[in-house]
DNA sequence: TTGAAAGCGGTACCAG
DNA sequence: CTGGTACCGCTTTCAA
C-alpha cells in the first residue's frame, strides 16, 4: 500500500469531514456548519445538506469546533466512589439536566484520595470544560489553584463549606447526624454508639461522627463509643464486624448509629446472625436512605438525603451561572453561594 | 506575598498557553511540546520549561492536541445503568486499565434504551474516541453502520454475540443460568421458579431467562414457572412483588432462581417478612454476586461473574487493538474476537 | 442567505 | 537538540 500521492481521486482515508459534506451539497464550508447549528439557512440549503451529511454518516469533530469556537461541551465531574449509589445517583442527577443542553459529562472517581482528585482535576482541566462539580470541600492546595486559575464555575456538592471555592450545593452532614441522635434519644435510647470507617478521607463521615459526639454530649448521654473501623467506601461487609467491635467493647449499647445505610445493614445481618433482635435487643439506625434501607427486614431508620436531587440542583447552578456569565453580568448576578438541601430523618422498624 | 502587579503588558484574558510557556522560557513553542510529550531536549532546556510551566499553572489544550495530532486520549464505554453495581464494577476495571496508558473514558449510561445507545454513540463519535465499549449485542442498525463507519475498536462487553461487531467480552447469560438450575436440581429441588424484569430490553435478563426454561425442560422438571415484573435495572425493590406474585400463582414452588441478586435479596426480605424459612421453606438464588449476597442473612447462592474483570479484559483488549493497529498489522493481528469470562455457581446459605 | 479568509492551540515534519 | 512552517477541522468575522 503506498502513500496516496496527491492529485486525482484520492481514496480519502478516515471519517468524512464537513469539506466532504460540502461539496457532496454543492454548498460551502460554512453553509454546512450552520444548517448543522441550526441557524438561518433556505429549506433547500438544509435539506441538501442534511441529505449528503445522512449519506456520508457525517459526524462532526467535537475537538475542532471547541478549538475553534473557543468553548467545549464538557462539564467535569468528580466524585469519591462510582460504586457508590448515592454518587452514581448524583451523577444520574447531573446528567440529566446538562444533557437537555448538550452538555457531556466528564465523569472521574476520586477513590476518596485527595491526590487523584488534584491529578484527575488537571486531566479535566485539559479539556477546557465549561465547570466542574467536586464532592466535598476538602482539597489540596494545588486542586484549589488549579480551580481558581481555570475561571470556570466550580460546585462543590454535599457540603455546605464555610469558605466555598465557588458554590456549594449539599447540606451539614454534621447536624444531620444531630439530628439522628437526637431521634434515638428521643425514643429513649442512651447509651448510643456509632460505627463508621477509618479514613480520614471520607470528610462527610467524619462530619457525622462529629455530629453524633456534639449531641451525644448536648444530651447528656455519656461518653461517646464510637467504632471506626475500615476504609471508605463504606460497604455492606463494614457492619458486621463493627457492630462486633462495639458490642466487644461496649455490651450495654442501646442504639447504633452508623455512617451509612450499607453499614447499618450489614451491622443488621450480624445481629441476625447472633440472635439480637433489631429493635428489640438493639436498635440500628443508618444514613443516607439507600434502597436497602426500605427493602431490608427490619426496614432501617435513616437520615434520608437526595442524592439524585443534589446532582440536579448543581446542574441547574452550573447552567444559571454560566448564563448569567454569558450575558456578562458581573460578580454579581452570580448564583447563590450556598444550595442548602434537605434531609430529613426517616423513622422505621430498625430504630 | 509577593503580589505581581500587572504590568502595562496587555492583559492576557483566558488561561496561559503554550506560547506563553515558550516565551517565559526562552525557548520556540515546539520544543515546550517536546519536552512536555517527554521527549528528547537537554536537561537544562528541560528545566526551564518545566518552570515556567510551573510559574503560569499552564494545562495543555487536549482539543488542540487532538486535532493536531489526529488522535484524542478518549475511550469511550456505554453501560445500561451507571448504578448497578456490576457495571460501575466494570467501568471501575475499565478505568484502572486504560488511566495507565493516559487514556480518558467517555462514560455514558444508556437506561436500557437502544435509542439512548445510538444518541450517545454519536456523541461520543463526536469526540473521536480511540475506541468504544458498549453493553451488549443488541443495538440498532443506525448504531451498528455508525460504529462500522468510525473504524474504531469495538468492544461488547456481557455478552458473547455470535456475530460481534468486532470484539467481544463476556459469556453466556443462557449458560450460565443453566448452571444454577442444573445446580439446584442438584440439590433436590424440583419446582422451581423464575422471576425477572418484565422489560424487553435487558437482553441478558431475557437469556437468564431463557437458560432456566431450557434447562427446566433438559431436566424433566415440568413447565416454567416464570415471573416477569418491572423494569429495567433490577433493584432490590423487585424482589418482594415479585416472590409473591410467584408463590400466588404457584404456591407449592420448592426454589426460586433470581435474574439478579437485588432480586433475591428483596424476595428474601419478602420470605422473612411472611415467616418463610430460607432455604427451608423456600430456597431463593440470585445471579451476578453482588456484596449483598455474602453479607445477607442467609447469604445467598449465586452466580458469580468478575464484573470488574469484564472492565479490565475489556481494557486490555482494547489496548490490545490498539497496539496492533499502530504496528500497522493487518486484520491477521487482531486481537480475539470473543473473550470468554468465567463464571461460577457459589454455594451459599440461600439454596 | 451565503461564501472566503483567518485563525483557534497545539503537533508533524523537515531543516539547521 | 532545537526551531520554523504548515496544517489538523471547525467557527468566527466580514463581505457579497
Amino acid at each position: 500500500m503506498t502513500k496516496t500521492t496527491v492529485t486525482t481521486a484520492a481514496p480519502k482515508a478516515g471519517p468524512p469531514r464537513m469539506s466532504d459534506v460540502a461539496r457532496l451539497a454543492g454548498v460551502s464550508k460554512m453553509t454546512v456548519s450552520r444548517v448543522l447549528a441550526g441557524r438561518s439557512a433556505s429549506l433547500a440549503t438544509r435539506e441538501r445538506v442534511q441529505q449528503a451529511v445522512d449519506q456520508l454518516g457525517y459526524v462532526a469533530d467535537a475537538a475542532a469546533g471547541a478549538l475553534s469556537s473557543g468553548r467545549s461541551e464538557f462539564v467535569a465531574v468528580l466524585v469519591p466512589s462510582l460504586s457508590s449509589s448515592n454518587f452514581s445517583d448524583t451523577v444520574g442527577g447531573l446528567t440529566a439536566v446538562l444533557e437537555r443542553e448538550g452538555l457531556q459529562l466528564l465523569i472521574g472517581d476520586t477513590d476518596y484520595s485527595l491526590e487523584r482528585e488534584e491529578r484527575l482535576v488537571r486531566q479535566m482541566l485539559r479539556h477546557q470544560p465549561r465547570a466542574i462539580a467536586l464532592t466535598g470541600a476538602q482539597h489540596t492546595d494545588a486542586t484549589r489553584a488549579l480551580l481558581q486559575r481555570s475561571g470556570i464555575p466550580v460546585v462543590e456538592m454535599w457540603d455546605l463549606p464555610s469558605e466555598p471555592i465557588d458554590t456549594a450545593v449539599g447540606f451539614s452532614n454534621v447536624k444531620a447526624a444531630r439530628e439522628m441522635v437526637r431521634y434515638l434519644a428521643g425514643r429513649g435510647y442512651r447509651r448510643i454508639g456509632f460505627i463508621g470507617g477509618a479514613s480520614t478521607l471520607d470528610r462527610r463521615g467524619l462530619d457525622r461522627l462529629k455530629g453524633y459526639q456534639m449531641e451525644v454530649k448536648a444530651q447528656g448521654l455519656g461518653e461517646p463509643r464510637a467504632i471506626r473501623l475500615g476504609d471508605s467506601p463504606i460497604t455492606m461487609s463494614h457492619g458486621g464486624p463493627a457492630i462486633a467491635a462495639l458490642l466487644a467493647q461496649w455490651p450495654d449499647t442501646e442504639a447504633v448509629m452508623c455512617v451509612s445505610d450499607m453499614s447499618a445493614f450489614g451491622a443488621i445481618m450480624e445481629c441476625q446472625r447472633r440472635g439480637l433482635k433489631v429493635p428489640g435487643d438493639l436498635a440500628i439506625a443508618g444514613f443516607g436512605n439507600f434502597e436497602v434501607a426500605s427493602c431490608c427486614h427490619p426496614t432501617i431508620t435513616t437520615v434520608s438525603v437526595d442524592a439524585y436531587g443534589i446532582g440536579e440542583r448543581t446542574g441547574e447552578t452550573l447552567l444559571a451561572t454560566l448564563a448569567a456569565r454569558e450575558q456578562g453580568d458581573g460578580a454579581d448576578a452570580r448564583a447563590p453561594r450556598n444550595v442548602r438541601i434537605d434531609y430529613t430523618v426517616v423513622s422505621r422498624e430498625s430504630a
